[in-house]
DNA sequence: TATTGTTATACTCTATAACTATA
DNA sequence: TATAGTTATAGAGTATAACAATA
């Protein structure tokens, strides 16, 4: 099942995402991870550290999500909350060194992913395929920023 | 934001599920449909009609979230349940004539942006960036296949 | 007054387990 | 006994709105 090969272009990207989907959740089973509790350490992880607030808007999420999803990783010792040193509203969310060292073997394995993903490849069409991903994802964002903006339109739904 | 160009093939490919996954979660708000409603509607559409259980099967979801989407869904007019002619434990569900029109609408507007996407790739390019598509769909069901029989390993996750 | 985070509330997606009616 | 669907229960992601403390 989930065998989409036959289909469009499109179908086939679609097939993709999927594909990472189910991989992504069935990594994690069996723990206290979640696609979105990794995205929050991902995210910890490029910048160091962060306030919620700033969490919030890297992931695009409600500042109410983000207390949540970091309440979870606070109380599985993958981040923990300290004193923001000048703005006392604020707390910075950071790393436990136990998540450092996740995340590090995380983004080996996502580094290797990718080789792997690229060598099954054929060389000679890897440099158009590149191109195509390119071109795809440039169109693709076009499309989600012109019809963001339109104010009705996408009218497909009743 | 949600700016990931310049990284490697696997970022650009998660980006593109993200682009999917947002555009989406756009084009229906303020309906009634959702990411996991609307999966339903495109499986009744390709079959035609269907028992739940083969639309749990189908979407390898449990039994009972089917029976929650397809409650939502008659609720809003989008299918209707009738008894099955011959198993009397069973029910077929069928798209409304309503949602049915939305269907048409809706894999007409999906064939038109699989025709857009794949004409943003220079034609040139095109055979190869497909082929690399499917190389790299093969190799990932491959991998994703693998790891569902491994019963330990994928030990990133403490 | 504006911002940071939390509490309150609500919906959705999802799963397992127990139960009913039927095969 | 096995299967189709529902009820019961639970965890997770998400949002808005109201509120606290602090800028």
């Amino acid at each position: 099942m989930v065998t989409v090969m036959g289909g469009s272009v499109l179908d086939k990207l679609l097939a993709i995402s999927d594909l990472f989907q189910r991989d992504m959740a069935r990594a994690f089973a069996g723990t206290p991870l979640t696609p979105a509790r990794v995205a929050v350490l991902w995210t910890l992880q490029l910048h160091g550290c962060s306030t919620q607030q700033a969490l919030a808007g890297a992931l695009d999420v409600s500042a109410r999500n983000i207390s949540a999803l970091v309440d979870a990783l606070e109380a599985n010792d993958y981040v923990h909350r300290t004193p923001h040193p000048s703005d006392r509203r604020a707390v910075i969310v950071k790393l436990t060194p136990m998540a450092e060292e996740l995340m590090e073997t995380m983004q080996r394995e996502h580094a290797a992913l990718g080789t792997t993903l690229l060598a099954a490849v054929a060389s000679a069409d890897i440099p158009a395929f590149e191109r195509g991903i390119d071109a795809v994802i440039a169109r693709l964002t076009e499309l989600v920023a012109a019809e963001a903006d339109e104010p009705e339109k996408k009218g497909t739904t009743p």
